[in-house]
DNA sequence: TTAAACGGAAACTGTCACCATAGCCTAACC
DNA sequence: GGTTAGGCTATGGTGACAGTTTCCGTTTAA
């Protein structure tokens, strides 16, 4: 009997797969902010990576989360991009640059997922908290 | 070795596609010169008719015929307005109006198609037409 | 020997950019 | 007065392309 077993394998290689989409999207978005790259990753791109053919990808994160790939890397895109919003210095024209977009899809893609345009969810965000602070100045 | 096989697929799902779409557009066209109907269709909503997406429709029309699918709505429409022209008592508006074009842009639609003016077509039918006539006749 | 992993074709959904033109009005022309 | 042309703008259709889903065939590993 070996007294040394292989650590159980806690996720199958469905799980394995999935756990790998999330970190390469990522890093990859990590290294589209950081400048290191600057073109999107595509679902072939990422597929490439894993060796794995893009199909498969696609059908083995639905099994495992429920959701396609693209549901993931849009909510991740969304985030920072409501993250870079709330910088008033950066224009949503350089910010959709640094994402990839035209200014134009950008709107577009953003207002797609939040229900209003870039910009009025950074004015709305100021507004916001602007009256935070007059709560403590009073 | 089955002495029965299924009867082979003679058309793919496109073809299928194909067909249906052509049966719409003469149900529909039948329809309008009924006047059950009083709106002319677009693609959308033949796409819907199919339970397809609009993109798929026109794609696959164009892939199975090399045409795309405006193509034969605009021929059948064609044929009937020819067609109609060649009873003098109805109006060129009032044809229009059969085929939901408002009476200028029935003109220039006819016209792209068939080089003359709904008139014109209607004047050279019938000098042809008198002309077999002198031809019994002398 | 069988169930999961994987490859891959085909059908389908969806987005985008482009542009021809339908729609609408006015005006000119038989 | 019915027909046609001109001019403008909004929009529908298209073609290209990415992604998803379904389905089936192979390979692989247990």
């Amino acid at each position: 009997m070996a007294a040394y077993t292989l650590p159980k394998k806690i996720a199958a290689r469905q799980h394995e797969i999935t756990a790998d989409f999330l970190m390469v999207i990522d890093r990859h978005l990590a290294d589209l902010l950081a400048g290191r790259v600057t073109e999107m990753y595509e679902i072939r791109d990422i597929a490439d990576e894993l060796h794995i053919h893009p199909t498969h990808l696609s059908n083995t994160i639905k099994l495992t989360t429920g959701q396609a790939p693209c549901y993931f890397f849009e909510e991740k895109i969304m985030t920072i991009a409501r993250s870079m919003l709330t910088d008033p210095q950066q224009s949503v024209a350089s910010i959709a640059a640094i994402l990839t977009f035209d200014p134009s899809n950008f709107t577009k893609f953003f207002k797609r997922f939040q229900g209003v345009t870039p910009k009025q969810y950074r004015e709305e965000y100021w507004r916001a908290e602007r009256e935070k602070t007059e709560m403590l100045t009073i």
